[in-house]
DNA sequence: TTAATAGTGTCTCTAAGACAGTATCCG
DNA sequence: CGGATACTGTCTTAGAGACACTATTAA
């Protein structure tokens, strides 16, 4: 930890980049915004920026007040640290430290018509996007599918209030691949992650299904075992 | 990603910091070095220091050679990145970020009589460590016994040509509690990840056992399905 | 009644754990 | 041969997946 006597050392600037997720007509999407500062002004990209030092208590404090100053999204219902990407090249204002997280929104809480200069896109289709996104974003990505097969994670994908159907199509559409309904059921009904709403029903021209809500706000995370 | 006007903004101290663990008479150790600069003077603490901007390549070329030059050891076979941790109290020196990481050492490549200034301590029962190390070797530890459960990475704390009942032993010893043996044989067998070093052999009094290496020096993760 | 989706019961097959039996060494 | 540990085969039980059957609504 000693100063170096060289003068070599520079401190390597600090941002913070967040990979937000939601569901938009059953698919999944990323949060991007058009950047109006260099570099890169006009591209679509991740939302990040600086860590304001003194101010920011820590990283995911300076994450939450960048999403919420550019995405204009309250507290994501969840959000994680993801990993921290670094080196001399990523960011052409020099050597960069970027702690990038990952969350992910319902729908119900994204407006219907996004403010100017934010974007949603399908997860599948993206263009490329500068600085390092690219990579970030893949690791985003392989983390929500990785926690998709053993969490609750993509739950939170959904408003309070949702059928049994929505949640498998919820887990199906992260993971990419479908699930059977008769394993899925016993599998989400053992975990102890969602409760009925009481009463409440939905249906169309059919059988109304039963609606749930989670019963913890916190990530529930399933039993494994070697 | 603008520049604040205010003036409010200071850079983040960056750091790196380093949690190794070994099996030492088949117990879970970690690595602590004297420190001998201020701040915490003469206190054990994990083996870190400055990212030096130009000359590293990234944080994990940092934390390399950090510990190269802190514990004399040469590159672990398993490092990852653990977790990033900030804030303006975690440091004296002020607003700092630590990339952390996460590494397995085999017994055989640590000397048998270690350096001036580096102690291996048993994870049971370390002293309280400056700075939020505690905090990041609770992650370390959180995160070792959760990839104990769906990878490999036990058999990185053994040396390369070790018996089937060594690797049940260090899989308990990580996970801290015991397993079944045809079961964990079974498992083991279906992954992939071992191969019998051919005609090789290992017995006291008794029928020797079979002496298996890693397939790959890549950590080897097990399928998992919702 | 029919169409459509929700929810349940049950059958089969596979994998996990327990346990006993066989193999192979040393003394 | 006896003691000790390595390894394998098999039995029982539990869980996964497949599938069919029942439930409940609107039209």
């Amino acid at each position: 930890m000693e100063r170096a006597a060289d003068g070599h050392r520079e401190n390597p600037i600090v941002t913070v980049d967040s990979c937000l997720f939601t569901l938009r007509l059953r698919r999944l999407h990323l949060f991007l915004v058009r950047r109006d500062n260099a570099p890169y002004r006009g591209h679509l990209a991740l939302p990040g920026g600086y860590v304001h030092a003194p101010a920011d208590t820590d990283t995911a404090a300076a994450a939450k007040r960048i999403v919420e100053t550019k995405l204009h999204l309250e507290a994501p219902p969840f959000i994680e640290q993801l990993y921290t990407f670094s080196g001399p090249v990523r960011d052409p204002r020099g050597w960069s430290v970027a702690v990038a997280y990952m969350g992910v929104v319902p729908q119900s809480q994204v407006p219907e018509r996004l403010p100017e200069g934010i974007e949603l896109l399908p997860v599948d289709g993206l263009p490329p996007l500068p600085f390092d996104h690219d990579r970030i974003v893949e690791k985003a990505l392989q983390r929500l599918r990785n926690k998709a097969t053993y969490s609750s994670l993509p739950a939170f994908l959904l408003p309070d209030g949702f059928t049994m159907a929505e949640l498998q199509d919820a887990y199906e559409q992260v993971l990419g691949h479908p699930l059977t309904r008769t394993t899925f059921r016993r599998r989400i009904g053992e975990q102890d992650m969602i409760e009925e709403i009481p009463g409440k029903m939905r249906g169309g021209s059919q059988r109304p299904a039963q609606v749930y809500r989670l019963t913890s706000t916190a990530l529930k995370e399933f039993e494994r075992t070697i």
